[in-house]
DNA sequence: TGATAACCGAGACGGTACGTCACGTCTTTAA
DNA sequence: TTAAAGACGTGACGTACCGTCTCGGTTATCA
């Protein structure tokens, strides 16, 4: 005794937790929130679906929330880098792509119900910002070669663009309940590539003498 | 059976519905959604909070949807009419002003949410987008009065423009947390002013000569 | 309208209490009670096997007590009268027949046994205590006739008497776990009539020259 | 494994058991009993309030029985030996004295409550029990001294006069929440004596000539 | 004017889920 | 080997809403 340099703050006692849990659970409610979507969401049937009690649900997901922030933390898309194509509409559209397809899976769309339903100061809300802030980080790097190349307009804010991307794409996949196919994604791309370009741009596809 | 024409076809016996419940319950129901949240909504306590009867509540709106659709309803903000201010940029700021306005305001944020939260087949999904066509139908007149002035970009679906407006202000608004104040609109509109229109287009501020 | 003398103080309105389901639940609470006592007793499990839903439970009975209480209620055994035999140890046989039985009874045992192991001050108690002093009464009629026979001796309070008899027999029941039966009873009676009279009391069965 | 001597051959190797442990949950145990009662006692909480853990209890007392009977055993109250007063009544006072004061004793009461509470094939009815036959025992000997100097009635059995004095005893302390007083007891113990007795007995206050 | 039919308030009812608590068993690390 | 720590499945707790139902009492309209 004195000054016991190994001081008993065991913080690795006790039975440590099952990692087969923290998958099942978190599986299962990534399943129920694709079907049912967040307020279809019951702790019982996840905990059900899982094969777990729901006690053990609870001991470490104390709200909801946490249970579906937990869940959807796992959905991590690679989708962080964005090549350089030369130009700023490839590198837009490359930029988009990404995000068009994550919302598009159910379980994107599942997160992105679940952030805008809970309201914005919910944990859910600011771990899809988080997201969405990682993803839309590439655009000012796009924005800087842009503006190298005498191809960005002055007066226009990198992030404008990007959120007026995922907010139309978000219009079009939450409420109008279509995709962000190909087409329609090319357009939407060239509408902003417009709205951000220094010049005018050509058509895409018709040549110009 | 029988063609007894006094056959009493009474369709309008009986005690009439009282109009006063009917307004309190949806007022009630407004208020609980601004409050709590659509799913924060209880039959319940919308019947409390109007002193009214549950039973009276479900006799009408059968269901929590069709009461929330109901109470949405009344919301017909007067923003139909955009005028013909003469030139495209302010045409598209005239659109996007009252709808920024609208989705600034509580229960609009309430509306949006529960259309985005509820999926895209829901009552009050429709609701939400028949909303937004009325409001969205302008923007085909400024479109073609665009066109015949030589302003608007043949590529450019006037769609597509009016959903990216309306899903960066949803970003914003519902997302961010973010008021779409004059000059963060301004600024919007200036992007997407650029993106449809035919020509490049001078800084707002800057004059050319 | 004005001064209606008919004021709705209805006190009889809502749909009534189906009576199937009280019958169904204090039946199932005996049931239950007697096979696995007071603190077995769950109200999940009588709902159950009342086959009616926990929450119509709790809408009549708050407390697990109550639910007891009530069910218990049910036993009124008819144990009111006790007939006037003509002299004091018959009288004092009559009166502790009857108790004796209902405590040999299951449920008897199981009210007993709820009503010591919830504490004095519980509504169990006060029930149980009140069952006894309306079974008790009768004690003081046989204690007055008896005086008038000579038979009662001065010192002696006829509540007294009572209660060691019920003590003894509840002794005998709850710790002991042996039916107080006809020969056991006899001599209990005997052993408190001896001490209740006023004069030596021949042994029964012996005749006395 | 051979005959290795210094094989480890250790029977007393491992961590020894804390003596410390065992009795400051039973000390807890006592208290929680006395606060709360039998079916408010949680091992949980005893375990905390002990502070310590939850599984040494359980390695030593495997059910909540077991544990309270043991708490129970500790309190062994020293009321083995009744004096030889020399008559039958001041004899039996001396025995019902201590039982009285036994019962009045909070602890005591828990005991006794969890005893009938538990019903009466459980250990606690059973450790119960015995004390009550250690203590009972030494009413065969009075009922033989008094035998001998022809005090006793033939017809009367030792042990019913025994039961029905701890009967009446707890009946007042458990369910009429009374004290055993002096006065009450002095009373008590005339009335068996009474119907103990083989002669009729004076009044204990006045002098027969 | 009176029957008829709907409305309305009140509340019972069977469900499902909530989030918490205690139980007793177990698995791990430290003494 | 014992102890502390804590995960885990089980099951009950008491509460809140859900949507349906059965009542009694109230208005209207229509015969």
């Amino acid at each position: 005794m004195g000054d016991d340099p190994s001081t008993p703050n065991r913080r690795d006692a006790g039975r440590p937790r099952g990692a087969s849990v923290v998958a099942a659970v978190l599986a299962a409610t990534r399943a129920e929130l694709a079907e049912s979507g967040l307020d279809g969401l019951s702790v019982d049937r996840v905990a059900r679906r899982a094969e777990v009690n729901k006690t053990s649900v609870y001991r470490r997901w104390p709200t909801k929330e946490a249970l579906v922030a937990a869940a959807m933390d796992g959905l991590r898309t690679e989708f962080a880098d964005s090549p350089d194509t030369g130009n700023l509409r490839d590198d837009l559209h490359a930029l988009a792509e990404p995000i068009a397809e994550f919302l598009s899976r159910p379980e994107g769309k599942a997160l992105a119900r679940a952030a805008i339903g809970t309201g914005a100061t919910s944990e859910i809300a600011a771990l899809a910002s988080r997201r969405m802030t990682e993803q839309a980080s590439p655009v000012f790097a796009i924005a800087t070669r842009a503006r190298g190349r005498g191809e960005w307009h002055d007066d226009t804010d990198p992030q404008q663009v990007i959120f007026s991307l995922v907010g139309a794409i978000m219009h079009r996949v939450l409420l109008e309940d279509a995709d962000p196919t190909g087409r329609w994604l090319d357009s939407l791309v060239d509408l902003l590539h417009r709205g951000a370009a220094a010049t005018p741009v050509a058509p895409p596809d018709r040549t110009t003498p």
